[in-house]
DNA sequence: GGTGTCACG
DNA sequence: ACGTACGTGACACCG
């Protein structure tokens, strides 16, 4: 049987886009709309299962109505940028979905759904409406009904004459007789000043049309009323007029033309991977061949072998080069991870080996060892520390689709393979949460679903590296690529293999002295509270603040009263809680996560922490750590500071070196805005917040007091993250506007960053990402934004992640010529860790006075500036020390 | 799992 | 008028 639906395309565009959150793809590109729309098809198509579809669209200025009444639709927002920009997107996606869209110069959406339906209603087909909009409920007949969007897009609710009846006490006709009289704010159609829904229903209901409530106006009850129908009889006819749907406009489509039978599974796989659609993707894969017609993307069968003891002769000669490999283990820390198996893919096979077969198989562990054959992987640092752990090398890794999707793009952090196949290749690869499953439900699945799982796992990665390659070349990346992270890949897997010595004695005995002074904290807080609560609760301590108390509240969370450090050092003064309640939090802190978390990550085989360098997840392109997190080892306060006398060599007479870039960021902004003066500031070696408290408070340099050099110190940070008088002010405990005064003397200084600020943030909405030195990339998708606060954030974003990010491409530079200079010279130390614009060494006796020459010597010729880089050097028995 | 807090650069 | 400083990760609550 036939089944005929009509959209009306604006007022589900428009539904869309208002309930759904402004989303937007890596490259700043508005979708919610196009995804609300894309929804609403989707199970538009499961559900009604129609044969005849057809979309309208309000077409040209001059819709007839107009002529008519100038009003007309006059109260109506305008339509904001972020949504028109969605228009053609929506048109692609239904050419996409082969499905008929129309639109007629002058006429509306609705006047076009209008026509079609009386055509099909006289063919008596089935037919269904698709609309937001209430008026479209007159033309509801025997064999058309009207659905209407509820909460947004996601539901909908089908009227038929009966619905309409019971919820109205109309016929379907009566609707429009309902919005002459009470009229539609949205339209503008005025309607009877004074009716709205109810007294309409109730004159209908007695009278039955606009006419007939017009001719018995003596009738009605109420003067008032009477009184306003009389004075608007020429209103209530027009507005009638205006809410009757054209039935009869020139639409030459015929209704046989919008016939529907599925969609190209292709078309639109490739639609909504660039709308980054993910989890649209894979539904529509699954139903792809709808009606017989439409064919899936992947609709060649996946095809797979799994090596076994008899067969690992016969494809030893498949481990060719290039060809993609993958390591499963079961679990994320590769440190414990025990490996499950490979899988192995190139264009003629797709392979998995089973780990235990795998330790038995020579070939393959030649071919892993061999530099000239080359692999493709996602995640190389993972493969080879993973493997390092079971004493197996894996030599010549060519390419590295984690590390090249991050650099494509940084935003979307951690990048995982099933979202890389899903943008890259054509093979749909589960998520390994719905593999395993997550949490506490996971556990390992029958042989086969792993099997097939890693393998499909190789020819995502097989598939994703042409394409990652062409949109590297693109971008202009192939170098940040081939020159910085994949090489600082391996060097990062030599320091996370080598781990650092952690002095477990040294920790156990710092943790008894913190529990005696956390329990005579604990006793003095509850007496002074007079009751016991938990301290590390916000929620009570607020109550005993806040409440017992009386303290007054000075900033609020969503949750609540803020109980912040900054809220409560200026709560200080009025009472001793206060500082009992900080001390305690900071050596809770101390406790919990550094000696009690440190002490868990200590690794049963080495003795040692073995950290993990996450190069794919900042923004900015720096590095995080985690399990344990050693770039926020406690340094600021000297009670934190000693967790670092538990950092030690891990061979007896060796040292601790560390060496940290001095001002990197500030250099880096004089090298990139080219301000004179900040340049001269650093060629002449000066402190730079002294300097730039000189020059801002116009001092000579013996003037500058200790006040104006911190001020000035803050000001300088300021700068570096895309300064406001707001974030000044709050750092600096100032008013705004002793804040603005400070960032408007700056600028006058340094007028050559302001330049540039101005420059970056044009260049930024111009272009929606912004850049580093060495062509780091990162996308502001806000930057263009109508709303306030998220256009500031991605400008101060724009002003800092070139600063920022360049900063990261220098260290991870340095530590790749340090790694190759160390075993060049081959020198027994070793780099352990790194701290954003810090390196930590161990180093024999014999190399220490080699090293305190070296590690400067590389680090400041990392990368050429117009401003020197330095590089202070300190050392000492354990990290503590070298300071 | 979200929120608040705090450790670092 | 708007109401945040930039970039991270770990821990403790709490529903």
């Amino acid at each position: 049987m036939s089944h005929f639906v009509l959209i009306d395309g604006n007022s589900i565009a428009n539904r869309a886009f208002y309930a759904l959150p402004l989303l937007s793809t890596s490259t700043g590109l508005h979708t919610n709309a196009v995804l609300g729309f894309t929804t609403m098809l989707l199970k538009v198509i499961e559900e009604m299962k129609p044969t005849h579809i057809m979309v309208a669209f309000d077409a040209g200025k001059v819709v007839f109505r107009h002529s008519e009444y100038a009003d007309y639709k006059g109260g109506r927002a305008k339509t904001p940028p972020e949504l028109s920009e969605q228009f053609p997107l929506i048109r692609e996606l239904l050419d996409a979905f082969s499905i008929q869209r129309f639109e007629l110069e002058g006429y509306e959406a609705d006047d076009i759904i209008g026509t079609l339906t009386k055509r099909a209603d006289e063919q008596a087909w089935k037919t269904t409406v698709i609309t937001g909009d209430k008026d479209m409920l007159q033309l509801v007949s025997e064999h058309v009904s009207v659905a209407l969007t509820r909460k947004g897009v996601s539901e909908i609710e089908l009227y038929t004459p009966q619905e309409i009846q019971d919820k109205y006490g109309l016929a379907p006709l009566q609707i429009i007789d309902l919005k002459g009289l009470m009229g539609d704010t949205s339209d503008n159609i005025p309607g009877v000043p004074g009716v709205g829904e109810k007294t309409a229903l109730k004159l209908l209901h007695e009278y039955g049309s606009v006419e007939e409530v017009l001719a018995n106006v003596d009738r009605v009850s109420g003067k008032k009323l009477q009184e306003n129908l009389r004075e608007n009889v020429d209103k209530a006819k027009m507005s009638k007029e205006l809410a009757t749907i054209l039935r009869e406009a020139p639409v030459e489509l015929n209704v046989q033309e919008t016939g529907y039978d599925g969609y190209d599974g292709a078309l639109l796989s490739e639609f909504f991977k660039r709308m980054e659609f993910k989890s649209l993707l894979s539904k529509i894969k699954v139903d792809a061949p709808v009606e017989g017609e439409g064919q899936a993307a992947n609709a060649a069968p996946f095809h797979f072998e799994v090596v076994t003891e008899e067969s690992a002769a016969k494809f030893a000669e498949k481990l060719t080069s290039p060809m993609a490999f993958y390591v499963e283990m079961d679990g994320d820390n590769y440190h414990h991870a025990p490996i499950i198996g490979f899988g192995l893919s190139a264009d003629d096979v797709n392979l998995y080996v089973p780990w235990d077969q795998a330790k038995e198989w020579k070939a393959f562990s030649q071919w892993l060892e061999d530099s000239t054959k080359e692999k493709w992987t996602f995640d190389g640092k993972r493969d080879t520390v993973g493997l390092a752990w079971h004493d197996q090398d894996i030599k010549g890794i060519g390419f590295d689709v984690y590390l090249a999707s991050y650099l494509l793009n940084a935003t979307e952090s951690n990048p995982t393979l099933d979202s890389i196949a899903s943008q890259y290749a054509q093979v749909r690869v589960r998520s390994d949460d719905e593999v395993y499953g997550k949490g506490a439900k996971r556990l390992l699945p029958e042989e086969d679903v792993i099997s097939e799982h890693v393998a499909h796992k190789a020819a995502a990665i097989w598939q994703s590296v042409p394409v990652l390659r062409e949109q590297l070349a693109e971008n202009k990346m192939n170098e940040l690529l081939n020159d910085l992270e994949a090489p600082l890949s391996m060097v990062l897997a030599l320091m996370e293999k080598q781990g650092i010595k952690v002095n477990r004695d040294r920790l156990a005995q710092m943790g008894v002295d913190l529990d005696a002074k956390l329990e005579g904290l604990t006793k003095q807080i509850y007496e002074l509270a007079g009751q016991t609560f938990n301290i590390n609760s916000p929620k009570q301590l607020g109550e005993i603040l806040f409440d017992v108390l009386d303290l007054p509240v000075l900033k609020k969370t969503k949750t609540g009263p803020s109980t912040s450090a900054d809220v409560l050092e200026k709560l200080s003064p009025y009472h001793p809680i206060i500082d009992a309640i900080l001390t305690f939090r900071q050596l809770g802190k101390l406790r919990s996560t550094y000696i009690e978390g440190l002490t868990k990550e200590i690794h049963s085989k080495s003795s040692k922490v073995h950290t993990l360098y996450n190069q794919a997840t900042t923004a900015t392109g720096r590095l995080s750590s985690t399990e344990p997190n050693l770039q926020n080892i406690p340094i600021r306060m000297e009670e934190g500071r000693k967790i670092r006398e538990a950092f030690i060599p891990s061979e007896e007479g060796w040292y601790m070196l560390a060496a940290d870039y001095s001002q990197i960021e500030l250099r880096i902004l004089a090298h990139i805005s080219g301000d004179e003066n900040l340049i001269d500031a650093f060629q002449k070696g000066m402190d730079i917040h002294t300097r730039t408290a000189m020059d801002v408070f116009g001092v000579e340099e013996g003037e500058v007091t200790s006040l104006m050099r911190r001020q000035a110190k803050a000001v300088n940070f300021g700068i570096v993250y895309g300064i406001s008088d707001y974030g000044l002010s709050q750092n600096l405990n100032i008013t705004r506007k002793e804040a603005g005064d400070f960032i408007e003397r700056y600028f006058s200084v340094f007028s050559g960053v302001k330049l540039w600020m101005e420059e970056i943030v044009k260049q930024a909405k111009q272009d929606g990402f912004v850049t580093t030195l060495l062509n780091r990339r990162r996308y502001l998708p806000d930057i263009r934004s109508s709303n306030f606060n998220l256009r500031s954030f991605a400008e101060r974003t724009a002003m800092n992640t070139p600063i920022q990010g360049t900063a990261a491409d220098v260290i991870k530079l340095a530590m790749i010529r340090m790694q190759d200079s160390l075993q060049e010279k081959g020198l027994k130390s070793r780099m352990l860790l790194q701290v954003h614009d810090e390196l930590v060494f161990e180093v024999p006796q014999d190399e220490l006075e080699m090293m305190k020459q070296l590690v400067p010597e590389v680090m400041e010729s990392a990368l050429k500036l117009d401003v020197p880089l330095k590089v202070d050097v300190s050392f000492g028995h354990t990290w503590y020390e070298a300071k």
